[in-house]
DNA sequence: TTGAAGGGCTTAAAATAGGTGTGAC
DNA sequence: GGTCACACCTATTTTAAGCCCTTCAAC
């Protein structure tokens, strides 16, 4: 492939004498091949010890692939894992995301807290919402900060049951028919209670 | 780490052995469970039975090598029998085995990882042997996390300063395109849909190569660009019946693995196609699309330097200029204030950035026959981000000496009052 | 307030590493001050050095800029990888001379600064998090008090030892002055904080050379630096031994340069690796 | 059936530190 | 078996680009 141009179209360093390579006897026919350029990124000649890059090139002989034919064992040859865990978030309303704010006012900064009041969001669900908000609509953040609210769990929990409970009906609304807005009641003043 | 000889899942007792790529794994009879993950020789749990015959033959062995270092030397041997690797691997991948196990560094890490290491260095010989195995590969034969088998074999390759080659995409597209079904008279397939092995690999090659020279390569996972590239070679090579068949099905019939990303791959290099096609005379005038222009795939192999040339402006790599002034550095530097004054630099790129590029290049618009080009670039470049970066942040005033007073009022903000903390305390007690 | 006047005298020096390098026998700081010294030209940010006790900062007072000597004195440097140093210290020649390659133009943006401070006391972390609104607290989760304040917009992990680590500031005088406000909230909690050894520890900095790179080149000229492993990562690891900084580098011309103890290393580093990158540049 | 979009993970660095995994002695 | 000296989890920050997953919109 383009393995040799590259190699050729490296210009810098050219001085570098120190070669000493023992892999001589590989040269450069394979297909790919480590060149043996040693260089030095920052200027410096880097020779490595023969020890571990040696072994490498040295390995290196013809094509392996097409003589030792035998492919893997059974089943596919070339699988493409993925698996990972799947940290899947639930994106936010914009009522949830009030309802985020006002905890914000209430307590602070403190995530594992917040979290508590957002029996279906975990800590890092908070903390990620914190940091996209603080990087998209930093001054609500300082805002929510600012306005202190008493910290009231009930209250809370009732307003974030009726916002979610209004949230689920509406999608629902829309899933069985596309009725236009029905609107209405999303938020009942949640504020007028900051007592 | 698992229990003995009782399930960790439902605490059955009934333990079964299994074969797995002819070795052992210990099982659960009830739940399923496999107990022995990971391991091609025996497990950490079993070797807690063994242990006195472990014991006894590491003491017995001239270099008293520990039980840990010649159990990992086991599992390298047999996962090169198992891989069917030439004989001469082996030696190279234990040799790299008992180097790493003497770096401190490796010492002392968990067993969940040295059971890794032992596949990091037989990952590590392949590689160097141009011997095409994947991560995805040799992650699901040591039932390893990837990203756990990831971190191992990133701290081997610095550790023991390990220069690795690449994965070879040749020797991919060779080893990948040879489990295809689709290259198989035997297997249930529809005449039409059957291909000379061949043929779909020089096909399958040249648009990799096409692939790489078009920025759809760099920084991406392998195996979805085989995946798509060979999809469009098998397409190409007997459009008539195989246009209609898309990508999933022929994973299905070829037997193999879907990756996500192959879709976004054969997105990508009917773009590229499309363009190429554009210059291409004789078709001229026809209004090529995303199916259409996989009959012509042949053609556009064959020219493909002259018409990736003349389909895309190659001007990325020179000037580059014309406008690098303007991005980066200019944008915080200039104002004498300090590097707050990315400020003005952010609000400038969002206004331009609709339109496409700020690399002077015309446009990026899609590309018309004919018309305007589009700059050869890695796609990221072709659609950057949305938002390069939000919203100047704040950047008051000038610079902080870091020495500044800082007033009473100001660390007050962050404090409760009596009250609240009060207030606070009792509420937070509940929850 | 003033705070560690004395730091800066000996700072750091010793690079990371498992003390296996032997290390240089003048500290790279200092070398950092003659190159800064040396250019500086540019555009930028000469206005707001400003400052601060730094180390080496407040003392050069400087612009920092690179300094080019570097590419062209071949000087031999200890080489290899990680983990052979070889046991000459390489020293030399930094012949701050001639600077032959010409600057980039681009600097590189700070991004990211850690620092660390010892605030002389210990402290009742459950305390802190109850007084305190900016404060969180798990000690089932994490052993400290997870702070945050507006301006710098920071974050800081309080220990009970009193030792504190302040992030997320853009500019070393940034960082110090968040780590004295989180000192100031402590102070105002009723504990006898001090703010002992301030130390930048780390600094990520960011920049485009504005043309895409052919990664899988670069890995293959500079294998004894680089990682290269799209099946884990789009970017190549790039681990320079002169300063010793480690950049990710990106198919887009993206550069991601981290580990630096002062800027100057930022900004030298990208200036040996520019050249090193246009190489990369083209198609064929 | 597609795609786009949004959110989060991956990689590097560095300090902080308790609890526990790990293996040599 | 206890000590020693690491590993390494939790946590914080920040940038880069690719990939994964889910949801919801046009077709």
């Amino acid at each position: 492939q383009m393995k040799e141009q590259e190699e050729k179209s490296n210009p810098d360093h050219e001085e570098d004498e120190e070669e000493e390579e023992e892999n001589g006897d590989e040269s450069q026919d394979g297909p790919l091949l480590v060149p043996r350029v040693k260089v030095a990124e920052d200027g410096s000649i880097i020779l490595d010890e023969e020890s571990l890059t040696v072994e490498v090139l040295r390995t290196k002989g013809p094509c392996v692939v097409e003589e030792n034919d035998p492919i893997f064992e059974r089943g596919s040859t070339t699988t493409y894992s993925s698996f990972r865990k799947s940290f899947y978030t639930k994106p936010w309303s914009n009522k949830e995301t009030d309802m985020f704010f006002l905890a914000i006012s209430m307590v602070g900064t403190d995530f594992s807290l917040i979290g508590r009041l957002f029996p279906h969001r975990a800590r890092a669900e908070i903390k990620n919402k914190f940091k996209r908000e603080e990087k998209a609509n930093g001054w609500r953040i300082d805002k929510a900060f600012k306005e202190k609210r008493p910290f009231d769990f009930e209250f809370f929990a009732q307003l974030l049951e009726k916002v979610l409970a209004d949230e689920e009906k509406r999608k629902q609304k829309t899933v069985k028919s596309q009725k236009p807005k029905e609107k209405k009641s999303p938020r009942p003043q949640k504020k007028s209670k900051a007592k | 780490m698992a229990a003995r000889g009782r399930c960790p899942e439902c605490g059955s007792a009934a333990l079964v052995e299994d074969a797995h790529y002819a070795q052992q794994q210990l099982v659960c009879a009830a739940c399923g469970c496999v107990l022995s993950e990971g391991l091609l020789t025996t497990t950490y749990t079993e070797e807690e039975h063994l242990r006195e015959v472990a014991y006894s033959q590491s003491t017995g062995q001239k270099e008293q090598l520990s039980r840990c270092l010649q159990r990992g030397i086991r599992r390298v041997q047999d996962l090169c029998k198992v891989l069917q690797l030439p004989a001469a691997f082996e030696e190279t991948a234990v040799s790299y085995f008992q180097r790493a196990l003497q770096l401190p560094a490796f010492h002392l890490v968990s067993l969940e990882k040295k059971e890794l290491l032992g596949g990091c260095c037989v990952f590590v010989t392949c590689r160097q042997h141009s011997w095409p195995l994947t991560m995805g590969t040799i992650c699901s034969l040591l039932y390893a996390k990837q990203e756990l088998f990831a971190g191992v074999y990133l701290s081997l390759q610095k550790e023991l300063g390990l220069s690795v080659p690449a994965l070879s995409l040749a020797d991919l597209v060779t080893t990948h395109l040879s489990s295809f079904r689709l290259c198989q008279p035997t297997a249930n397939i529809p005449a039409p849909f059957l291909e000379d092995k061949e043929k779909l690999l020089a096909r399958t090659l040249g648009i990799v190569e096409l692939a790489s020279e078009a920025w759809l390569v760099t920084g991406r996972h392998p195996v979805p660009i085989v995946t798509a590239a060979a999809f469009l070679a098998w397409q190409s090579l007997r459009p008539g019946p195989r246009l209609s068949c898309p990508l999933a099905r022929f994973c299905r019939l070829a037997g193999v693995d879907l990756p996500p990303p192959a879709h976004l791959r054969l997105k990508e290099l009917l773009e590229i196609l499309l363009g190429m096609a554009s210059q291409l005379s004789w078709l001229r005038g026809f209004t090529l699309d995303k199916k259409s222009v996989v009959k012509h795939v042949g053609d556009l192999l064959q020219h493909r330097v002259f018409l990736l040339k003349r389909a895309f402006s190659q001007q990325d790599g020179q000037e580059q200029q014309d406008t690098a002034p303007g991005q980066d550095s200019p944008g915080q530097e200039s104002p004498g204030q300090d590097s707050m004054g990315p400020g003005s630099q952010d609000k400038d790129s969002p206004d331009k950035d609709s339109p496409g590029q700020d690399s002077g290049c015309p446009s990026a618009g899609k590309r018309q026959p004919g018309g305007t080009l589009r700059p050869l670039l890695p796609p990221c470049l072709i659609h950057p981000r949305k938002r390069p970066r939000p919203a100047a942040p704040s950047a008051p005033g000038p610079a902080p000496t870091g020495d500044e007073p800082i007033s009473d009022s100001e660390i007050e903000e962050y404090l409760r009052s009596p009250e609240e903390i009060q207030a606070f305390g009792r509420a937070k007690a509940w929850l | 307030g003033a705070m560690t006047p004395g730091i800066p005298i000996f700072s750091p020096m010793m690079p990371y590493g498992t003390g296996l390098t032997p290390q240089p026998v003048q500290s790279t700081n200092s070398l950092s001050i003659l190159e800064e010294q040396q250019r500086q030209q540019q555009q930028q940010q000469a206005a707001q050095q400003s400052t601060s006790q730094q180390a080496t900062q407040g003392t050069s007072g400087q612009t920092p800029q690179l300094f080019h000597s570097q590419t062209l004195t071949t000087a031999p440097l200890p080489g290899t990888t990680p983990l052979y140093p070889s046991p000459m210290t390489p020293m030399t020649p930094i012949t701050p001379a001639t600077p032959a390659s010409e600057s980039s133009g681009i600097v590189p943006q700070l991004q990211n600064i850690v620092s660390t401070v010892n605030l002389g006391c210990k402290l009742d972390l459950k305390t802190i998090a109850l007084r305190a609104r900016n404060a969180e607290y798990n000690p089932k989760r994490f052993a400290a008090v997870i702070m945050r304040i507006r301006e710098p917009r920071t974050t800081a992990l309080i220990f009970s030892s009193g030792k504190m680590v302040c992030t997320g500031a853009k500019s070393e005088e940034q960082s110090r002055l968040a780590a004295r406000k989180y000192a100031r909230v402590v102070q105002k909690l009723g504990f006898p904080a001090k703010f002992l050894d301030f130390k930048i520890q780390n600094m990520v900095g960011s920049c485009d050379v504005k043309f895409p790179i052919r990664l899988e080149g670069l890995v293959l000229t500079h294998q004894q630096f680089s990682s290269y492993e799209p099946e884990l990562f789009p970017g190549l690891i790039y681990r320079m031994i002169k300063p010793r900084i480690v950049l990710l580098i990106f198919v887009s011309g993206k550069v991601v340069l981290t580990g630096a103890k002062v800027r100057a290393e930022i900004y030298e580093a990208f200036e040996n690796i520019y050249p090193i990158l246009k190489g990369f540049r083209k198609t064929t």
